[in-house]
Parts: structure tokens; C-alpha cells; sequence
DNA sequence: CCGTGTGTTCATTTTGAATTGAACTCAATG
DNA sequence: CATTGAGTTCAATTCAAAATGAACACACGG
């Protein structure tokens, strides 16, 4: 399923095995039950830790940290449009923005020309609004 | 934006080219533009097409297939949806489906253990059907 | 403070996906 | 039917992203 998104396996084993376990797991657990090296561990709780697809519990008289799976789809989504998608989002929209037909000028532009260009700048505009007003929308619907 | 959402950045550059241009292209105007390989730019228009995110136009007397950017959101994520995510949602769902908790079973289970994963197991179908649903009101949400 | 166990960092290596390019098919044209 | 140009296929290559692992912090307990 993460692949289908651009996410790596390996982020999605993590968060498989944490959810196909019912007590919380340690950093060490991980490592040995996946056969991973510790630097893919780290990184990969890190980057779920930051999209909020686990959460650390603190288990009394141990010093290690444990992990469980955050179990609530929307959390899923609305972590990974925030991390993913949002930003990019963002930095498109405002690049757009700053963009005019005759920057594509490549050759002189007949009248005709300048007008699908202006539409589709425009396009890109709406695009942006839209993706701004939905996203949020989609995380709403899925609570 | 493609790669945030796993695309390989040459499919962007494709569209972004079709997008940019006022005019239909044609394969080799493509691979001229971009510099990339006939294998290259035929992939990727295929794929392109698989999911409608551009579409052929005939020019009269020229032997060659031209191309247009599909230029509404809503089409475009549609395509996404139905190409790359709907196919592994529904995979994904089906497996779940012919999961027990005593799949996980590695060790025996303790009672509170069994009804975790009964419940975990709930989640992932209550997941598989609000993805069904709601992923085609995305769509509707942009057109 | 020293030792031990926990987790992080980051330069190197690996790997798998994307790209290339040569060989190929297929249509149209003279 | 040869020829030319358009586009496809697919094995080999490239390359960037991910994984590794050794060196490094950091905290805690003795």
C-alpha cells in the first residue's frame, strides 16, 4: 500500500509489525523481528513518529522507548497530506503564482497562443484553491 | 508534485511540457524538447494516457499522434485513483479480509492480546470501506 | 567517572526502479 | 513491395533513493 504512494516498504513493515502486535514494541524488537539495520529503524520511526502514524508509550521501569500503531485512518491521512502533500502543495501554488505566459515564450506567441496560456495559468490557480479547500475536507470524512 | 505522490519526475516533466505548450505535440516534438529517450517518452505517454491525463489529438494530413494536457483537476486525480490506489486498496482488502488473529499467533495468546487484534482486525475492514467511499467523492469534491 | 545499554548520525554500499538505445513492428507512400 | 518514418519493446545500464553499519552521543546506575 505505502509504495502505491511514494513511501517506502520498509516504512511500511515497521508499521505492519507494530500493528500486527498487541503489546508495544522497543526500538531492539523491531530491529530483531524485521531483520533491519538500526539506522533504518531510526529513520523509519522518526519519519512515522513526524506523520503520526505511531505513538511512543512509556512502559514503567524500562528505559527503552515503545512504539504502538496509531489505528485511526484519519490520522493516517491527514499525517500524510500534511508531511506529503501539503508542503509540496504549497510550494507549487506559490510558484505558480509568480508565473505569466509570456515566460513560456519560447517562440512569439500568436494571440491564440496567449490565451490558452492564460487560461491554463489560470487552471493552475484554481487547482491550487481547490486542493486547499478539499484536503482538509477529506480528513473531515474520514474522522 | 509527482513524486510526492510516488510518480516518476519524467511523467511530470511530459505533462508539464504539454501544459506549458499552446500547441498539440507530437511524440518527437517531445523527445526533442525534453531531451529524453523515444523509450522514455513512450512510456510515459502511455502511462499518461492510462490514467487520462492527456489525451490524443488528430491533426489532418500529419501521419503523427499529437498530444493535449487534460487540464481539469478532477480528471486527473479520478485517473490517479482509479489507476494507482483503488487497485491496491482493493488487493490490499481482500487479504485482509481472510485474516484471523490466530495468523499473528507467534506466540500463544493471551485473552486481552486476542481481542486487540480482533479489534485491529475491525479497523482494517472499517478502513477498506470508508476508502471506498470516500475516495470517489474526492473526485466529485473537484469536478 | 566508568561501563553499559539505548538510540542517532552519516559516509558508504546496495538495490530496485527509471532510463536508455538498439532492434523491432507496423502503416503509409511512392 | 521496397522504403521511410512513427512508435513500441525489452534487455542492459544508470542512478537516485533506501539500507547498512560503524562511529558516535547520551543517560543512567553502580
Amino acid at each position: 500500500m505505502t509504495q502505491a504512494l511514494g513511501i517506502p516498504r520498509s516504512l511500511g513493515e515497521i508499521y505492519g509489525l507494530l500493528f500486527a502486535t498487541p503489546q508495544p514494541l522497543a526500538f531492539q524488537d523491531i530491529v530483531d523481528r524485521l531483520k533491519m539495520s538500526k539506522g533504518s529503524v531510526s529513520q523509519g520511526l522518526r519519519f512515522l513518529r513526524t506523520v503520526a502514524a505511531i505513538k511512543p508509550v512509556v512502559v514503567t521501569g524500562d528505559r527503552r522507548e515503545f512504539f504502538e500503531p496509531v489505528i485511526e485512518l484519519r490520522q493516517l491521512v491527514s499525517g500524510f497530506l500534511r508531511e506529503r502533500l501539503n508542503p509540496q502543495i504549497e510550494t507549487w501554488g506559490t510558484r505558480a503564482k509568480a508565473l505569466k505566459p509570456t515566460d513560456f515564450a519560447l517562440e512569439t506567441l500568436s494571440e491564440d497562443d496567449r490565451e490558452t496560456l492564460d487560461s491554463r495559468l489560470d487552471k493552475l490557480k484554481t487547482w491550487q484553491k481547490r486542493a486547499g479547500l478539499v484536503l482538509p475536507m477529506v480528513s473531515k470524512l474520514l474522522g
